[in-house]
DNA sequence: TATTACCCTATCGATTTAGTAGGTTAATAT
DNA sequence: ATATTAACCTACTAAATCGATAGGGTAATA
């Protein structure tokens, strides 16, 4: 289930990848025009911040703007800082690899073979959609 | 994320599934060599019971054994009973379908799209995967 | 009739989620 | 210079979920 964090996240991203300039938008601004819980908002957009998403302005007129060109911005990215590992067992993650410590044998584990074709399918998409792709709707 | 819960009950499936015969199987023994705790087993294979895929038979020789053959069963069938929704969103689950409170439009929802998109290439491997398939590791 | 093993209910600690509250800091406008 | 603005930071909370445990009831078998 995507947390509300990351749904958040990508809402008030693609809110700023449709305006086209980069100028700053302020938090309370998104947050009400996508029904957002303004403080929550806040901390969704500072770790896009801390993480080299987006840039801040402080002070009037000032808000978060993107760093980067919506179609550099992928899926993955967004996904791994807000919701963290692509993949539903830590023993088939890329980036967050976890032994599991029920598993005598993961080369021969059902689980770890089907969840690991069920990664590759997410993580193609994920990789194929920028943050200009989800702005075209 | 998947859950222990799922990730056992699948496990025990698999367990029983490469018995190759429908001879019931006690709890403890398939918790023993899954490494499962006993109880939270018990749990997971009574709702499996409940809902058509294993068989019960109590007394001494009693334990669970599949109702239908490995091929009958699908990944998917698995997945709904034990983890929930296939679906990270729930305005674009089939069996378990929400509106969206805070998404005025559905059709023009850019996190809509996306999640559309990961449901079915999900659900593609799921439905192409049995029993069958998952014992053969 | 005793044993076995499924079946049921309740509770638990730990963790995560989705916020809320309240203040500090830095940039801008007057 | 000073007031205002809006990002930034810290801490706390209610509710839900997860993984597991405890303790017994019930039905089938030997």
């Amino acid at each position: 289930m995507l947390s509300k964090k990351t749904k958040y996240g990508i809402k008030a991203l693609v809110y700023l990848a449709k305006k086209g300039d980069k100028l700053p938008v302020q938090t309370s601004t998104i947050s009400e025009s996508e029904n957002i819980s303004k403080k929550f908002l806040e901390s969704i957009l500072l770790t896009l911040k801390k993480n080299g998403i987006l840039g801040a302005k402080k002070g009037k007129g000032g808000g978060y703007y993107l760093l980067k060109s919506p179609e550099e911005i992928q899926m993955t990215t967004i996904m791994r800082l807000l919701e963290g590992p692509i993949a539903m067992v830590p023993c088939v993650s890329l980036n967050y690899y976890e032994r599991c410590d029920d598993c005598p044998d993961e080369d021969t584990c059902a689980v770890h073979e089907v969840m690991l074709k069920v990664r590759d399918s997410t993580l193609k998409i994920f990789r194929n959609t920028s943050l200009a792709d989800l702005s075209d709707y």
